[in-house]
DNA sequence: CTGAAAGCGCTTACAG
DNA sequence: CTGAAAGCGCTTACAG
């Protein structure tokens, strides 16, 4: 492997001249860059980003834990955060959990041992309460609360739910069924802010004196079993005239009617929850609340960029100190960013 | 941060000594090591993986280049690799060169500084026929052919092509319509080995006497072009009762032909060439050629684990000298593996 | 504007 | 079994 010292000797100058040169820092002449680049040139120079990083303590990466990157919501929110990381020049690491069994600790670790510069965290999560806290490196969460400090991104799901229950009212439902995640994540002081899109949804259908009934969708790492879901839905609920679930789910539970001859969107409505490219090959165009993932991304990014520098500005010492030196951060309080979502009309409804 | 010295200082050790321990290398006396394992534990000590990896010259990180993780054959592709890497303790960067419009140079700009050990090329391409074997670094293609001494992996495209055939002749089929990738990869010395199942689906159902007529089904990056393909196909061949397309052109397909009241599969069939999960939530389950991902990905990860054994052997001089060991490699030659695919019937085919 | 020196944090021969 | 020393490849004050 040729190196610097290869480069400076051939082209007669010293190390740092070579620095200069490969970093285009500081003042170097005509004349030595014109040597060293050539020297660079004959010798097939190409600067070992290792060592740079080591110097620096940084490795412009990010990693980004999710339940499983086959899943397409995943798969999209991870597409979208990869082309907003690289335009801030950094790499993005794939830390699935349930792919490789070992669980986010893994990758805790590696952030600790600096192998990435931050964490975005979107995988579910069983941990001490100050478990995240603890670990006082860049972390930012998406679409559930890990503690004061760790800032958090989500859509804008109380907005989502309004979206949902007025077009089921609008449009006459009267059984509607509800699938989402463990009910027991709907506890006072959930760190999933998730359930207000049902709870919105409930409490809407409620008061319109609409039947609601909420079924559990399953672990996303199993898309499969969502099909079993679709199919109870079916059998427990005759009545049912409208389903709302994740894509996968919404997709599932068409089928499913398909098959049984239900005419959706006559007798069934389906409203797909999240708007990944599902809804639009589901057999027929799933109506969807659309989370902006471009947007989720960028709002990531953005807090990813803030926790960096902080951690950067505090000269590699904890980031999160008493001494905040603006007013903006109340440590106690976590920062949340919310983003809008959009209703998308398809074929599955009226 | 606290370092190896710290921990030394605060042991009243050596750093060899601290370094023993952490790595468990070497004999050290049990004394000793209680010392430094207290003294790690008070400070909180955490081995800083960049030095390491800078003396090491290593990373044990594998990039992954693709169109976009967006879609669902590559996050199926990516989860399988994912989980076969980790299991050899490496991680896995993602690449995507659509969602980053920077091509692949970049990613191969970091495996040359030395910021991934090796890349598992997936995405098309266009360079200079040595753009590939020129770089010298540990790269293992993915159903393309990328020069000589650059290994690849794919499924075997003839008989997959050989299956589909063989289903639409038993059933009677009498005017087939196939989508897929440009034509112009069709040229002879193609690096393109997804051709021979197409190649051998015109040449049986030709024998047979059937009619096949060929259509580009347009890029990955852009799913919803697909839609657009799938329409035209309707259009321009009336007299259509086969579609075999990969997974998501099947679905369109399928959408389609249920917006236009076809009856699938009495009056048309439609086979899906990939197997991803997307022939599971199409509207109904669709008939696939399927890939054998998880085989894909050991074989791709057996070739590169090879590829980087090789670098580091050939104490990190090009790892493809003429001076091979053993008489397997004939280096004018492209090692290719194959791995067989499976026909799994669904509820689009008779 | 250029060079000699110290250092990023860890690892590994090599003496003792 | 333990420690002092050199080194991984690059960067950055700091003298000249």
């Amino acid at each position: 492997m040729v190196g610097m010292r290869d480069v400076a000797k051939q082209a007669g100058v010293s190390l740092s001249t070579v620095s200069l040169v490969v970093n285009n820092t500081g003042y170097v002449s005509d004349d030595m860059r014109a040597k060293v680049e050539a020297a660079m040139r004959e010798l097939d120079y190409i600067p070992n980003e290792l060592a740079r990083n080591l110097y620096h303590n940084r490795t412009n990466t990010v990693g980004i834990i999710m339940p499983t990157i086959a899943h397409p919501f995943f798969a999209t929110l991870t597409a979208a955060l990869q082309r907003e990381f690289a335009s801030r020049g950094l790499k993005t690491l794939l830390c699935s959990t349930a792919d490789t069994d070992t669980g986010e600790s893994e990758y805790v670790g590696m952030l600790q041992r600096h192998m990435m510069d931050g964490i975005i965290m979107a995988a579910h999560t069983e941990h001490p309460a100050d478990y995240w806290t603890a670990i006082r490196r860049p972390i930012v969460a998406f679409d559930r609360f890990l503690g004061a400090g760790v800032p958090t991104v989500h859509s804008d799901h109380e907005q989502g739910g309004r979206l949902v229950a007025q077009h089921l009212i609008r449009t006459g439902a009267r059984h509607v069924v509800l699938a989402g995640g463990p009910r027991t994540q709907f506890a006072d002081g959930t760190t999933f802010p998730t359930v207000r899109y049902h709870l919105t949804v409930e409490r809407m259908l409620s008061e319109a004196g609409i039947a609601c009934d909420y079924v559990e969708a399953g672990s996303v790492t199993d898309v499969t079993a969502h099909e079993a879901v679709a199919r109870n839905i079916f059998e427990r609920y005759s009545g049912v005239d409208a389903i709302v679930g994740a894509d996968v789910v919404a997709a599932m539970a068409l089928q499913e009617a398909c098959r049984r001859g239900i005419n959706v969107p006559r007798d069934l409505q389906i409203i797909a929850y999240d708007g990944t490219l599902i809804t639009e090959i589901a057999g027929k165009r799933l109506t969807a609340v659309r989370q902006d993932f471009p947007a989720l991304a960028a709002a990531l990014a953005n807090r990813m960029d803030d926790q960096i520098a902080d951690e950067e500005a505090s000269g590699r010492k904890p980031a999160r100190t008493a001494k905040t030196d603006d007013a903006d951060a109340d440590e106690s309080v976590i920062e949340e960013q919310v983003v809008p979502v959009a209703f998308i009309p398809g074929e599955t409804t009226r």
